[in-house]
DNA sequence: ATGCCGCTTGCACGCAATTGCAAAATTATG
DNA sequence: CATAATTTTGCAATTGCGTGCAAGCGGCAT
């Protein structure tokens, strides 16, 4: 009474009074039906409220058409953006996303990829930290597409999607330059992310090859609590910096709250300050944030047509996108 | 050469020297294995890298594991916070989800909810819109479980997971009179979801119950850009409000950086402001919003934990949670 | 009428697992 | 040591579906 089936394929073809193979080629595109039977297959199973098995069907084909998407900290505003965008272009495509999050603990990933192996997912697009190789290694033995977002690693197989997070360190560090700052500063989390790291190294350089020394001030995980803090940790020297870029709007928005409400400073009059993601917050008013775009519409767009292409790809494939820069209010000039 | 099939539970009991079933019952909880069957099947197992296929299991056991999660505007903090908080619950109890995007558009969810039949998910949880009737009642007759969140909702079967929001909006009127506040606005979406009227309905009603006209305005969808449409049609009466309950902090958000910025007004000294939500932007320095709490781990947790049980669950439940009041300084006194 | 061609259709097998049942192997008991 | 009691184990059936193969069917030219 309660457990009740599922409509089969077998049910159908009997009301419908043909073999149940008529009944698979009837919802399996390119097969050969004459249009009467399809017809009488489709009223069937409509009646029935059948719809095929996707686990069985996956069986068959050895292709689940699930993704699995692993990410930690959705609750933040790029991560969800991203998997917004992720999970939008897959279901456009015809695939189906699956969920899975991570911390930092160690192992968290290989275990999101276990699960992925488990249900025969035909890909994994990973947006935080990085698997062990002996995983990802069955991942590829196995046929299974894998995409890393961000992070910087050189091994072979997955298609690596990362931006010119350098290049863009070095162009904030010109744009405060040219705004008249001369203490600059960087702000960063601890957690040491490629990603993060290549931010740093980019702007440390370029203002060191305008003469400048860079103050590196790093602190805990990657949110508004460590750009606050990293803020007492700048704000209290004896010669404040003139401006900082922080390594996510996340950090930035704290950095200026904590610059504005608890040393009573003026951005970008006293101070300059420059992030990276452009979330939604840092177009809020409050902050008007200068900062880099990540061009998330695209970062998805590259990462599902990858997956679902069958063209022969490269071993080593890797995409290299350009991060925008959003001119708002928090540095001078412009 | 490159489509390398998975391995097999056959080709495991091969190289360990068992019968296939020897092998399924390793991984069967509960299964009767001889302890040094078992190991010989784990070493040949970690030798291959074999694991279970959960598509076949699930189709055997006619239990996936899937759970689907059906979700609008992710990228917005509430959104990705509840989802995150579900995802997290789900895997702590062997569940695993998927994730679904839908839109405004007609029929978005029943397209999702096909989607969950397809794969068989054992259950689905609805955290935006609102599915036909006759999509649920097909989920229902299959055996899958439905959770409504926030969708007031007065069809069986479904679990429903509401808070108390009318109960809050009349907590927060009190709250605004009790800090000397005469004119009462609310401010809304158009979307004219089951929970944002309700809010609306409380407190109007609330504010009645004193004597208070509140005025109302809507526009728009939920967001941080209708909250300043919004700010603009209240502050431009001749007869400003002195105390706006937004119908969620996004709207709050929107609504105070237009007061501050655009009107010049201070919050809360010459307008009081509340939001719903407590978005980890309510917190921030440069809102300090009050707020209504919403419970997400709470709500993860009743809905999971009334999934995965076996207990047999009345043809109607339902489960109001209480909204805290989160006080910050965007309300005089305190 | 016969032969040929092309499209449909059904049969039966295979995909990767679980599980009831009975035989075999192990252990306990008299 | 024989017998009973208790695991363990393998066989075979089952889940829902896709697909190669051969048979069936209709149309057309000879």
């Amino acid at each position: 009474m309660s457990q009740k089936l599922f409509v089969s394929a077998q049910e159908v073809a009997e009301k419908a009074g043909v073999s149940r193979s008529a009944v698979s080629r009837t919802f399996t595109s390119g097969a050969s039906v004459s249009p009467k039977t399809r017809q009488k297959v489709l009223d069937a199973a409509e009646a029935l409220g059948y719809h095929v098995n996707h686990l069985a069907r996956g069986l068959m084909r050895n292709e689940s058409g699930i993704v699995c998407l692993i990410v930690s900290e959705l609750g933040t505003p790029y991560r969800s953006a991203l998997t917004r965008a992720l999970t939008q272009q897959l279901q456009n495509t015809g695939k189906i996303a699956m969920l899975i999050n991570t911390d930092r603990s160690d192992g968290s990933v290989d275990l999101a990829l276990t699960q992925a192996i488990r249900y025969r997912a035909d890909a994994s697009i990973i947006l935080s930290g990085l698997p062990d190789k002996s995983i990802t290694d069955l991942c590829l033995k196995n046929g299974q597409r894998l995409v890393l977002i961000n992070r910087d690693d050189d091994r072979e197989g997955p298609l690596k999607i990362n931006l010119d997070d350098e290049d863009a360190a070095a162009r904030i560090a010109t744009a405060f330059v040219r705004a008249g700052c001369r203490k600059l500063a960087f702000a960063n989390s601890q957690t040491g992310t490629p990603s993060l790291m290549a931010r740093e190294r980019g702007f440390v350089a370029a203002a060191g090859a305008l003469g400048i020394d860079v103050i590196v001030e790093r602190f805990g995980p990657t949110g508004y609590e460590s750009g606050r803090v990293v803020a007492q940790q700048l704000l209290t020297r004896k010669e404040r910096p003139d401006a900082v870029f922080c390594a996510t709007d996340l950090l930035a928005c704290g950095f200026m709250d904590a610059a504005r409400h608890q040393f009573s400073m003026s951005v970008p009059d006293q101070i300059c300050v420059a992030g990276f993601d452009d979330i939604e917050q840092a177009s809020w008013s409050s902050y008007g944030l200068t900062t880099f775009a990540q061009p998330v519409d695209m970062i998805a767009r590259e990462a599902v047509s990858w997956l679902v292409g069958d063209a022969v790809r490269p071993e080593n494939h890797s995409v290299r996108l350009h991060a925008d820069l959003v001119w708002r209010t928090s540095i001078r000039g412009g």
